[in-house]
DNA sequence: AGTGCCATGTGAACGAGCGCACAAGCGCGT
DNA sequence: ACGCGCTTGTGCGCTCGTTCACATGGCACT
């Protein structure tokens, strides 16, 4: 008994960095799977994830996911176990909240869909833009946000608004139940203890790319001064 | 001589994690610097960031930017010497491969000519989108890609294709001299040593968030069950 | 000028993650 | 039946990052 809590406990602890990289395995896999290849290595899985081998394996050492000793991983077991682990096996419906320029383009990428993450619907705050019709789905005016979570199960919010309006669209989600928040908005949010954000800030993104851009001519500028 | 050597190298290496850091003070800075305020604390300053105080003194203590003991640090200062630190002053034209919903969407995100990364031009290989007219700008065809670099003196490239087509978009960046590059295809991409690139990958984000979650709920009913 | 207050700057300890290198084990061919 | 080769699984050391705690030093007020 002590031991199965141990392990049971053991099993639902993976190091963040692991975590991350398990979708990266996951496409891969899922590219061999449709190639109809059936079992892989830890070297070959290494080099579609671009991380190294011993990474590959302690990361999926903390799954169920063994593999055979001298052969390899079975494609199929990896795909349905990570899975399982990524999205407890059930679709996560998502509320984009923001119908910009942005929210429309994510409204329409099928890469949710595909996924497992459906769009449950659209919300804004802009009365112009609310009822009319995106990418298949009516705009709703925030007020309706919790209703359009119960009713759709919505577990998953994308704010997609100016970073102004960022903080009250994520209090309105953490309002209506959502625990889990994409934040394209280049706005710090704070969030209660339960709520799991995940910032995405393309202008973040460019200026770290420039911060390296810029190294690399000083750097180059310096060794020819020096 | 070998003091100011030392110094410059100093100044260049940067801990990643810090730089990953730095736009964020500089929005949070920016917010400051418009509403009047010329002096911030550490504190102050990680309370808008969201991080500890004792990491913003030493992430400013990797810059030029000293504050001063009992007052702070000036806010006027730290703004130029980390935009200095991240763009190297000039801005870095950007151009984008793949005019799909998502690149339609960046194409026309004000933030990116605010942050100074201006449009430069957009290409697509599908020859039905090029010449028309998005976000002020033709698309042309991926064969003018090294030309549009050149005329441009463009620096940043931005992915935006299918995830099939995001290795070759990589390849004809590289081969037109774009040495940054932020790939929002959810594929990996190999690229010289030279050249940076960053992955931005929503369906990826999600389902970390989905892990997350998925965990919390496990979590619970194993209490509830144990 | 002196003193108290307050925020910076940093030494050190702690923790997470990564990768090397090797032992353990499975299958296949003989 | 047995050994060889291949791949997994992991212990260990290293590096990087974070945070605490404290010493250092400037500013303002008297």
């Amino acid at each position: 008994m002590a031991e199965s809590t141990r392990d049971r406990v053991t099993d639902e602890s993976i190091p963040e960095a692991t975590v991350a990289r398990l979708p990266v395995y996951l496409r891969g896999l899922l590219e061999l799977s449709d190639a109809g290849v059936v079992t892989v290595s830890s070297v070959e899985l290494a080099e579609l994830a671009g991380v190294n081998a011993a990474n590959v394996r302690k990361d999926l050492s903390y799954l169920h996911a063994h593999g055979t000793r001298g052969v390899g991983y079975e494609v199929g077991h990896l795909v349905s176990e990570i899975s399982l682990v990524l999205g407890g096996g059930r679709p996560s419906p998502v509320v984009i909240v923001g119908v910009g320029n942005l929210g429309r383009a994510l409204s329409r990428y099928d890469g949710f869909v595909a996924g497992g993450f459906p769009i449950a619907g659209l919300v804004d705050a802009d009365p112009s833009v609310v009822g009319r019709k995106v990418a298949g789905t009516v705009v709703r005016p925030v007020d309706e946000l919790a209703d359009l979570v119960v009713e759709t199960g919505a577990t998953v919010g994308i704010v997609a608004t100016p970073a102004a309006a960022a903080q009250e669209a994520v209090e309105h989600l953490v309002g209506a139940g959502v625990r889990s928040i994409l934040n394209f908005a280049p706005s710090v949010v704070t969030v209660p203890d339960h709520v799991d954000v995940r910032q995405v800030d393309l202008a973040t993104e460019l200026q770290i790319l420039g911060y390296h851009q810029h190294r690399r001519s000083a750097t180059v500028t310096s060794r020819v001064a020096g």
